[in-house]
DNA sequence: CCGTATCCGGGGGGATACTG
DNA sequence: CAGTATCCCCCCGGATACGG
């Protein structure tokens, strides 16, 4: 990608120099949702290896769209941020993101589920102020996984804000949310409602019944959830 | 690119899934400009290969993005057009291209220049309502390039549009226009201006003086000169 | 936890030539 | 003019293992 540039003045094309290179989009995307960890980013994009993800940082920084920022000396830590342009990048994201709910055939990509991306996401978009004002926890339960990983743990807590396990933290459960990933993954994509889910026992909410009763509300959808499709 | 896929149900992934192969953001600004031809295509995106061209085109037809319209018969001649999904898009290579117009740097950018490539954008955005209603012939000569690539003539005229030869059409010429190609290239960008770079000796205008004074207004800039720059 | 080093294979795509 | 066909190289990036 690097040499036999497109070698063309056009702005479209230049921009296009730092964006078709593999993954850097889907990289953008995390770091534009707020993630600055490199372990954090690698949950976000799980399937890049981190020796890729390594030199996608790096170059990111050379070209002015991320900082890296000492946190801590030795060991060495640091966090990723969007510079201004890389900032100014987000409404490039934002429109990828609304052409591809809209455009982008869905079933195909509710093949590629991933539990562990997909409570990352939610995780990061739990809308707390709506929650009750104590710890609140939230069992998770893909009836379709295999035992490893079809339990994760939500635990909403005033102080602390949303926490995501994928072991028992041994809490009191208030909610259990029993579903197939696929039916979350939908409703958390904006193609299914909660109700709708529960009425056809896609979905099977146990437990507190405010919590519950709410969950649509609390459960913040991806960012593009919102804009509909357009064919069928 | 195809087979090992991002594997995510993201729709910024699923977008970037089509828009990352390489060329496609590129190719798609040239649709986007309104090329339906083959080679008309190959005009704005001289450096990609006639096979890969064609492997793109079907990618888009397949994505629903371009769709090939039958012209002729025998010999088979095709018209690429954007579907809806395709126009959709427009907004998503406008806004790459503003966003690379504000924050790349435009210095290495500028040693990338192409004649025919800028030739061939200018003459797209001629305004012609502000030339004089009858035929006007510009000669550009570009002074540091051989004779073989410097000397393009744009030759407007009201019923047919604006049109473009790199062998002299016999004309007379109604304005010369010397200066280097990079010059052109960042007036055209909107790094430059006319009168800053005549001012300057850059650049020299010979000719009808109506038609040379209006030249920063009948040569329509590329579609994100609009947009300043960001850092020095 | 936070990355780096290394290896290796597949295929994307550049170059060139050719045909209807 | 409008594409196909072919060849072949190179380099991207996936996997894995390892250092700080």
């Amino acid at each position: 990608m690097s040499q036999p540039s497109y070698n063309q003045f056009c702005p479209v094309a230049m921009a296009a120099e730092i964006l078709g290179a593999r993954w850097t989009i889907v990289l953008l995307r995390e770091l534009c949702a707020g993630s600055t960890r490199f372990n954090d980013l690698r949950r976000g994009v799980p399937r890049m290896s981190p020796a890729l993800l390594s030199k996608r940082l790096k170059e990111l920084e050379d070209q002015g769209i991320v900082e890296r920022r000492l946190v801590r000396r030795s060991p060495e830590l640091y966090d990723y941020v969007l510079t201004e342009a890389g900032r100014d990048l987000g409404e490039v994201i934002m429109s990828i993101g609304i052409w591809g709910q809209r455009w982008v055939q869905s079933a195909p990509s509710l093949e590629n589920t991933d539990p562990a991306l997909l409570m990352w996401d939610m995780r990061r978009n739990i809308r707390t102020g709506i929650l009750p004002a104590r710890r609140v926890t939230v069992q998770f339960i893909y009836g379709d996984l295999g035992p490893a990983c079809a339990n994760w743990w939500l635990i909403h807590a005033p102080e602390t804000g949303a926490d995501l396990c994928s072991v028992d933290p041994g809490f009191d459960v208030d909610l259990f949310v029993r579903c197939d990933l696929k039916t979350m993954t939908a409703i958390w994509m904006g193609l299914d409602t909660v109700s709708r889910a529960q009425h056809e026992d896609r979905l099977m909410l146990v437990g507190d019944r405010d919590v519950a009763g709410a969950m649509q509300d609390w459960l913040g959808l991806s960012p593009f959830a919102a804009y509909d499709k357009h064919a069928p």
